[in-house]
DNA sequence: AAATTAATTTAGGTAAGACGAAATATTCAC
DNA sequence: GTGAATATTTCGTCTTACCTAAATTAATTT
């Protein structure tokens, strides 16, 4: 049961598994086994495997049947795979000119392999962005995150306005779908209907003259995150 | 025995395995199974073992005791991984500012993890360069690779003159060392004497008012590539 | 033909992670 | 509070993908 020496270097499912467990984290003060299976896609008994593994590590705090926290260690590992996932990200959009879909998948695979100094070469090159190309907040170096919490679409009230702040990242042809439609941070927005019993939403996209009205369902409507406008 | 599908992806190690190979059997004709292990640091018995299961895959051909050639698939596997390897310390010295002695590690690690689609626009960002930072040779996307021989720096005879085209990229300490001398590639440089007995080179580097005269090993210089001049 | 060198086979080990099934704990509904 | 439903853990195994030492066999040298 001693506790292992902590290697600087991580593999990529345990890196995995420290962001995602953040998250959860994060939204709900501790991460469930299954909540963690299921989204890495993984069976809730690897999960206790791991789980047990990270803890003697040092990585995280486990109470049996209560879930699990991060350690210090373990938050600080999970912010630096995420500041370099978002990072990147950052980077291939705007020096490579990468479309916003394809982005995700790159970083998830260059998050496990870039060293610290490539990262911070690629921050500084753009301008030390500080969100992603979906919205979400970058770490800096020291792992310091500015988490804020934002309202979804789905909240505003017909007639209010608002703009997007964040979109969720993980689904390359949604993504697509939600460029098209203009919905990207920054984005201006007035929600002109909500329809009843998980209808679909009316939006207006957009300023002036080029505004376009869609419909889009609520489940995709909910992962626009967006701050309400004057 | 059965031959497996062919995977589009494969593992670091045998990319590894693959460029190590593609380079011995451009030196020699085909790569003995000890020159794999040393220039790979690992047992003679693994390489014999891994030697197979490549075989397996039609990466390779082994005549047993008479050493490997690559096939036209395990050559074409082996030149994209050098391409990326030598585009992304390409990339890394002109569009980030590396500095090139540590830009061998990094592609090192990122040569397994970056997708085409990346190298290609990386490649696209720096003009496709046609050679990397140390000088070698960039495969292009279709796997055509100018391959030159180019005579050592001890092979000068005493007052001849030369342009360093390449030298060895992977210590980076040496790497330091020749940049500090100005021995890098396009330097214009005179051979001034060879001691005899394994002993230093006399080289003047540089041009005109600048020229500086320096001794150096004759290990070290063995690896400057250089071509003859005026 | 013996000695040397090179390569291979054998048998086994490790690391890291995954899984299904069974057992156990917790929570929920009434 | 009890039983059902749900969540979690443990157990015993498996897989992949590599690596190794020691012993054996083949090729080469002289």
């Amino acid at each position: 049961m001693m506790e292992s020496r902590v290697p600087e270097t991580y593999t990529a499912p345990v890196e995995n598994y420290l962001k995602v467990i953040y998250e959860i984290e994060r939204a709900s003060g501790a991460a469930a086994t299954t909540d963690i299976a299921q989204r890495l896609d993984i069976a809730p008994a690897s999960v206790s495997g791991m789980v047990r593994r990270l803890a003697d590590q040092g990585l995280l705090e486990h109470e049996r049947y209560r879930g699990v926290k991060l350690t210090e260690e373990g938050r600080r590992v999970a912010l630096r795979t995420i500041r370099r996932h978002r990072v990147i990200e950052s980077y291939l959009t705007r020096a490579l000119g990468y479309p916003w879909d394809l982005v995700h998948d790159e970083a998830e695979r260059l998050e496990h392999a870039a060293s610290d100094e490539l990262v911070d070469r690629m921050a500084a090159a753009i301008g030390e962005p500080t969100v992603d190309p979906h919205g979400a907040p970058i770490p800096t170096r020291e792992g310091e995150i500015d988490e804020q919490s934002y309202i979804a679409l789905t909240d505003l009230e017909p007639g209010e306005h608002g703009r997007v702040v964040r979109v969720s990242d993980d689904d390359a042809a949604r993504l697509r779908y939600l460029g098209e439609l203009g919905l990207r941070p920054g984005a201006a927005v007035v929600l002109v209907d909500r329809a009843p019993y998980g209808g679909p939403v009316t939006v207006r996209v957009g300023v002036a003259k080029k505004r376009v009205e869609c419909h889009i369902g609520p489940t995709l409507a909910a992962d626009v995150l967006v701050e309400r406008a004057e």
